[in-house]
DNA sequence: TTGAAAGCGATACCAA
DNA sequence: TTGGTATCGCTTTCAA
């Protein structure tokens, strides 16, 4: 029982040869209406599906795309980036029948040999490409490969398709609240330089304080870790000159800013306001519950999806732009301390 | 340039037919030493790797195992037990050759049309079958499609093979913390309770306090989110017979459960201990620091892997069993406060 | 031990 | 508009 049905049953069912079928099924022209009927209704009856490895062979397609995630196990933990890119990725993909293939890697050299693999026995057509980093080996690795390729956030000139979105009017919106509540001086905690990501942010904090006038305040780098948080705010803190606000490139490493600096007797927002980036959920749990700017890596991996599709597809496709991100105030940040 | 190069290459380098080719290259015997040397020879210098699609077609094989993630994108992005299962899961698989399909789907309808489709389509050749309810459809879905699935944490009499992880050793050891700890009313927030896991860990709770001759404290049904952890404290500290210590069944919830508890006043763990279940690294994190129940989702992961490859292979299998949870100590749980 | 050939399940081209 | 057939890349008989 439950013999796979193939095309041939529904020829046989339908009293047709396997080639109509196809054609029928597909949607293409040259069958007549009585017979596309017949075999529709034959498909129908038989319960048919296609097979994805037959029409796979055949159309020299995988129907499958594919991501690696290379970070290592307690970041994909953590960061929520990943639930939603992917969630946003497959309400496109399902509907075209496609499939997601991820694999995960701790770093980029094993993710390189992934995608390697994952092009050399041709198990998916298309690869997004996230967490770019400076001159990613992926990018001239998909040019070898000859897999369409779409990457997440990268640099203005990214020479493969691309999903964007801008942090700036985020990081905008955030000064102004800033400074509207009376800090002059505002901190950086980074992420590390040779992810794309992290000079953008860096980048924007700067334009931010520059448009305004302002000094940079101190900046730190971290790591995007909880851990990294810690260790930037033991650092910062014991600065001379310690800032009043301080922005932190990821949430994860705001939590662990604003934990350690509770922990050396800071008050938060009333000695210090501190403020993330990303808008993760839990973030809305903490005391103080935590100010960021709000990304969406649901639209992202949706567009992502859309744009790699189209390429496969082999149709012309420009690149994506998000709605920037948003600022969500919370209860970190607040007016300055009085000038001591 | 770049073009694919397939068997065929490989035995006209090596000047043998292609079905020597594929019994060398996949260590058959009846081949000489001879020309499985040069067939190697052949195919390391050309770089081949089989198309997964060939090898599919013709060995009626995907390649690929299935996960369906029946949850909605805000759990999946909080809760840290994908991340780990699935680096388990494909820790294991890459080295066979296997990749992992994911998918996502908010509840379990839409999660079972997922699983039909990738049956339908041939695109898997097994299974994972987590967050096991009660009276679980996919248990007869997988049987009607034939196709090899390997459950999580299942209740005791299920019927296909199975991962599982006693959670009642960590749960003892909590009970004896606060047991020794003086706390003689201890309460619990559940999961829902269509999920075999709730009930496991609702049945673990009950069976440590009867082992000990302790009346159950008070039972509230949460949801495994922070806001059920809320809920859950509204009513249970409003309670005229308030636990000293409660167990949640999950972290996140405990963390919710915190939040609240404080926000009316109660100071953990001075007037309150609480406990969670799972393990997140975020618990680590807070103030007070949760102590918890940590199971071991990579575990998991890898072994329900390796049992559903087994038996994608015809292998026969026997259930697996990790090792049990544990009690990591924080700082939620202490004393219990001087009886008033 | 080797090679030829028949599938696997589709697609697509080309005659009829 | 149809049907036959080559083809995709591989595995697996089965002869030689």
């Amino acid at each position: 029982m439950a013999e796979r049905v193939t095309i041939k049953d529904v020829a046989a069912r339908a009293g047709v040869a396997i080639s109509s079928v196809s054609s029928a099924l597909n949607g293409q022209p040259g069958v007549s209406e009585e017979t596309r009927r017949r075999i529709n209704q034959a498909a129908e009856e038989l319960g048919f599906v296609p097979s994805v490895r037959g029409r796979g062979l055949a159309g020299n397609r995988a129907f499958a795309v594919g991501l690696v995630v290379h970070r290592d196990r307690a970041v994909l933990e953590l960061d929520p980036f990943f639930g939603a890119f992917i969630a946003g990725i497959e309400s496109l993909i399902d509907d075209r029948d496609f499939a997601l293939v991820l694999q995960t890697s701790p770093d980029l050299a094993g993710a390189l040999e992934r995608y390697r693999r994952l092009a050399a026995d041709r198990r998916v057509d298309g690869l997004f490409l996230n967490e770019l980093e400076v001159d990613d080996p992926r990018v001239e690795l998909v040019r070898q490969l000859h897999l369409p390729a779409v990457g997440i956030n990268p640099e203005p000139d990214f020479p493969l398709a691309s999903v964007r979105q801008d942090h700036r009017p985020g990081i905008e919106a955030l000064f102004d609240h800033l400074q509207s509540n009376g800090h002059r001086s505002i901190g950086f905690v980074s992420g590390p330089p040779r992810f794309i990501h992290s000079r953008q942010r860096e980048q924007a904090w700067r334009e931010a304080l520059a448009q305004r006038g302002l000094e940079p305040g101190p900046i730190v780098q971290g790591d995007f870790t909880y851990e990294g948080g810690i260790a930037a705010a033991v650092s910062m803190l014991a600065l001379r000159t310690r800032p009043t606000a301080v922005l932190c490139a990821n949430d994860l490493s705001a939590m662990g800013f604003i934990g350690q600096a509770q922990h050396l007797g800071f008050r938060i927002p009333e000695d210090l306001s501190v403020a993330g980036f990303d808008g993760i959920q839990m973030g809305a749990y903490l005391r103080p519950a935590l100010t960021t700017v709000m990304t969406r890596p649901r639209e992202i991996g949706y567009e992502a999806a859309r744009i790699l599709l189209d390429l496969v597809d082999g149709k012309p496709v420009t690149d994506a732009q998000i709605a920037p991100a948003e600022l969500v105030v919370r209860s970190s940040t607040g007016p300055a301390p009085a000038a001591g």
